[in-house]
DNA sequence: GAAATTTGTTTGTCTTACATACAAAAAACG
DNA sequence: CGTTTTTTGTATGTAAGACAAACAAATTTC
């Protein structure tokens, strides 16, 4: 849909269409956005029996497929530096869902892995990352949603 | 490690080192999050000078292409709820870039409008936009960001 | 060995999201 | 018409996340 200048009312009183909102709608960022918004709001509700974050989601994620991980590892791999890291990971080990250890090969670095409650949690947690990104993959094709993924690499990487 | 290949589809090539980020590269929630990030991160070294940030420059461009725009109006346009909206309405008008009416049509409704210096920082920070989407844009050919938009559209829309 | 860097930590501020409750205005309805 | 329901703005409180600045301990670099 290419929403160009087509749409012009200038104001729109009691119009359903909301979906008007003018030349903001050919800027990238804005779309992504809103997609991101529309992501996390389903995912705040997919979620909402669970009580997870996607944040939270992820760093369990990526701890149980990188054992005896370090916060700062874990900060690169999400993006996030030192001081998010550490509230994301003090809530979790708050829930009891991994723990924190000392390195024996750095003596400054903490490992991370879950425990019995935290595997728990994110299998329950996957179930539910499935069901999510059915309802946000049902709108592409299989081709088209590598593409989508590919050109979001592009950008985040 | 409880690996649920079932499921996912492997479409992300694994490469070794810090962005090696295991099955959960596969997930499309996972990206959006990590693009959204990436151009949040960009917008905001953008904007420092500016001290404004992208919900701030929205509802500016928003209220400047539709005058008299209610709040939520503005709210359903940009899929904030009515607190949300107050919050950076608020905001907004505390640094004196718009300014609330009274509605003639409906006693409930307010108007908002830009003043000089809203109008003034908004045409600032559109010259600011153009530079960040340049950055946004410049790993995408022109068909690729036509393509992108209309992917994150049917996302959100 | 001294200096610089890395890593974790604490503290504080800012922005956004959302739930809830309330009041005023308008709309819907009998 | 009057009553009820809905809409709109508002205030309040909670939570999550991003980030900056400062600090200490361990490590690396020189």
């Amino acid at each position: 849909m290419h929403k160009t200048e087509e749409t012009l009312a200038i104001t729109t009183p009691h119009v359903e269409g909301d979906d008007d909102i003018g030349e903001i709608g050919n800027i990238v960022g804005f779309h992504i956005r809103l997609a991101h918004g529309a992501v996390y709001r389903h995912f705040t509700e997919t979620f909402a029996d669970l009580g997870l974050t996607q944040k939270q989601v992820s760093v369990l994620w990526l701890v149980d497929d990188h054992p005896d991980i370090s916060q700062t590892g874990l900060a690169k791999r999400m993006r996030m530096d030192r001081a998010t890291t550490m509230a994301i990971v003090n809530r979790l080990q708050g829930r009891q869902f991994l723990v924190r250890g000392k390195s024996k090969s750095d003596g400054r670095k903490q490992t991370l892995n879950l425990n019995g409650a935290g595997r728990k949690v994110l299998k329950k947690a996957k179930k539910a990352i499935h069901e999510h990104e059915c309802w946000l993959k049902s709108r592409f094709s299989t081709k088209e949603v590598d593409q989508l993924i590919e050109y979001l690499a592009r950008i985040h990487e």
